[in-house]
DNA sequence: CTTCTGTTTGACAGCGCTGTCAGATCGGAG
DNA sequence: CTCCGATCTGACAGCGCTGTCAAACAGAAG
């Protein structure tokens, strides 16, 4: 097939390859006229610009990296996370003609600041989209900001102010969780908490307080159990929230794999859910919608985090100004089964 | 940053640029000293070739194309097989150092044909890995056949031996379960179809055909339910099933949702499982591990035939010989608690 | 009609690499 | 010691686009 190139447009069209790549890259600064007819010539002859030889003289690649914790590694992989990332990356760099690189990697391994800092120089991505949580970690961090490529971290806690963070609002809808759930006429409602090392979880807890609060309820550590992340301490913790007297009727934890744990360990006691329990997640998995009763939960707005973050990228790119600040998503709560009035 | 180019190398080194060039590619004839002396000058300046300038020269793009279906389409996303699949189409092409291009699709649209042209027209990657279902579409595989790019397909049915197809052994892997849930003592075996339109899942019928005539068990229209994938035809199917008289002790369904449904009928009807009914599905999905009684299945051996596929496909783009016929990537049977003796 | 500013256009030199082809070098046979 | 083919190396011309800069042009002001 013989590839039609920027010379064929503007034989075509009668003008100079200059302005062909004028009307191409949008410029200001040609009239009318002109851009009608090279535009004509563009699609007449099918004209589509060879990414190659204008990445070499732009200096760009029109490339968007996202880089995420390899969901292979977890036995059951947080694989419906990175897809909704992909999606919401995915249109933000389709809008604008780039395209998107994946790569996930392993943080555990010994030398992962070296070996993004080595993909990002043979690739050269024109700007970085970090996911979660990496996008905490100052070694994947610092490696990242060596190589000079604008960054945006799709992070859950406080950032260092140096580039873009796009956040949710953990502690806010937490809060409003909470509120939900006393609105319901829950007295005693307690809360799981997760692996104190994801920043997410933390907020989520202080939300809970928050919302306690706000709803006139005091706060009691008796009601809060210590977690792992993982179905089966949300199991565990079920057990000893569920086997104190004076037990609650309304259990709130900071993951939807905890939450299933819970929901999981009442039905062995024989405690119905929801008119005897009300259980209420966070993140709403695909197990959420799948298990007996589905699982009132939170679902983070993660697509559109991701396009958002892209979308930024993109435009820092377009007119050079450096990226900074964080930009708050809010998330959604769904109501499902899992939760109901206050027993009695 | 002063990138540092092949010139700088080849100065270095005392050699021209194309030797380091030659280098760089592995190309034959290079004396083995002068290969040390540019080795080491690539490796005392750190260069990376710039992409951009070989693409251009080479009229490369060192670009693989993952196209697949969109798995937002669907309320609970096949998120993992996508995952999977990414996963090893990856890994082959940082093998080689390729990139892999992502591009979920919706084959449900009008001039999907069109998109995918132009998508590959603008991209030009060097390969292109088309996954089921949409490498069974004539629509798109057209589209792609009409761009001229090497194609290899990850398809379930038979091929068209235009291209290379990549599949796994859906029957006789479906005969060895049935085989299998034989050899537990199980006479009567019944078996939940799928959507008459997913190839895969006809195999699959075929094979547990093939697994009762092996183990000398008659086949019986009585013992065939059709679903059409989804949880809910699973409970359909099983309550009709679980209801007849003469009940089967076994049920084999042709994908992992409707096996969940049918353990979730089996539940309500108070049927132990594994104890009184057996259940086997296909797939092995994020929830046949997730519920109670986990599920014995069918993995596919999905990031395996993606990293063979984009193997096959660099293989091919490095020695220009064109691509043919059809690889089989044995699928494994993954023993879980939903399958036992046979009551009595 | 001239001058001046601002807009529009084009010539041309790369960007950093690979392909081509010719020249240099080497080793063994004559 | 010479010759020949095989092996190794380098000069150079692009690949198809963008950035730079200067030239051409238009319209407003004098």
């Amino acid at each position: 097939m013989p590839n039609v190139t920027i010379d064929d447009v503007a034989e075509l069209a009668g003008v100079s390859i200059k302005t062909v790549s004028r009307v191409v890259n949008q410029e200001p600064n040609v009239r009318e006229t002109t851009r009608a007819k090279v535009e004509h010539a563009i699609a007449k002859l099918n004209y589509q610009p060879n990414k190659a030889a204008r990445n070499l003289a732009s200096h760009h690649s029109y490339l968007i990296g996202l880089i995420y914790d390899d969901p292979s590694y977890y036995e059951v992989p947080s694989a419906g996370y990175v897809i909704r990332m992909q999606q919401g990356a995915l249109s933000a760099c389709h809008a604008s003609s780039y395209e998107l690189l994946i790569h996930p990697c392993q943080y555990r391994k010994r030398d992962i600041g070296k070996e993004i800092k080595t993909l990002i120089e043979q690739v050269r991505p024109d700007g970085i989209v970090l996911a979660a949580p990496l996008s905490n970690m100052p070694k994947i961090v610092r490696a990242i900001e060596a190589t000079g490529t604008p960054l945006v971290r799709l992070s859950p806690g406080k950032t260092n102010g140096k580039q873009l963070s796009v956040v949710t609002n953990d502690r806010e809808i937490s809060a409003e969780m909470t509120r939900y759930l006393a609105s319901l006429g829950h007295k005693r409602i307690a809360f799981v908490t997760g692996h104190p090392s994801h920043k997410a979880v933390g907020n989520r807890f202080l939300g809970y307080k928050d919302g306690l609060a706000q709803s006139g309820l005091a706060f009691s550590e008796q009601l809060v159990a210590e977690g792992d992340n993982s179905v089966g301490s949300g199991e565990k913790c079920a057990l000893r929230l569920l086997n104190s007297k004076n037990r609650p009727t309304a259990i709130f934890a900071a993951n939807d794999d905890m939450a299933a744990g819970v929901i999981r360990v009442a039905d062995q006691l024989g405690i119905r859910v929801p008119e005897d329990l009300s259980v209420a997640g966070c993140d709403d998995i695909a197990l959420a919608r799948q298990i007996h009763p589905s699982l009132t939960t939170i679902r983070q707005p993660l697509s559109a985090m991701a396009e958002r973050a892209a979308v930024a990228l993109i435009a820092s790119i377009r007119n050079k100004e450096p990226l900074h600040g964080t930009e708050v998503i809010p998330a959604a709560i769904r109501l499902r089964e899992s939760t109901g009035p206050a027993p009695g």
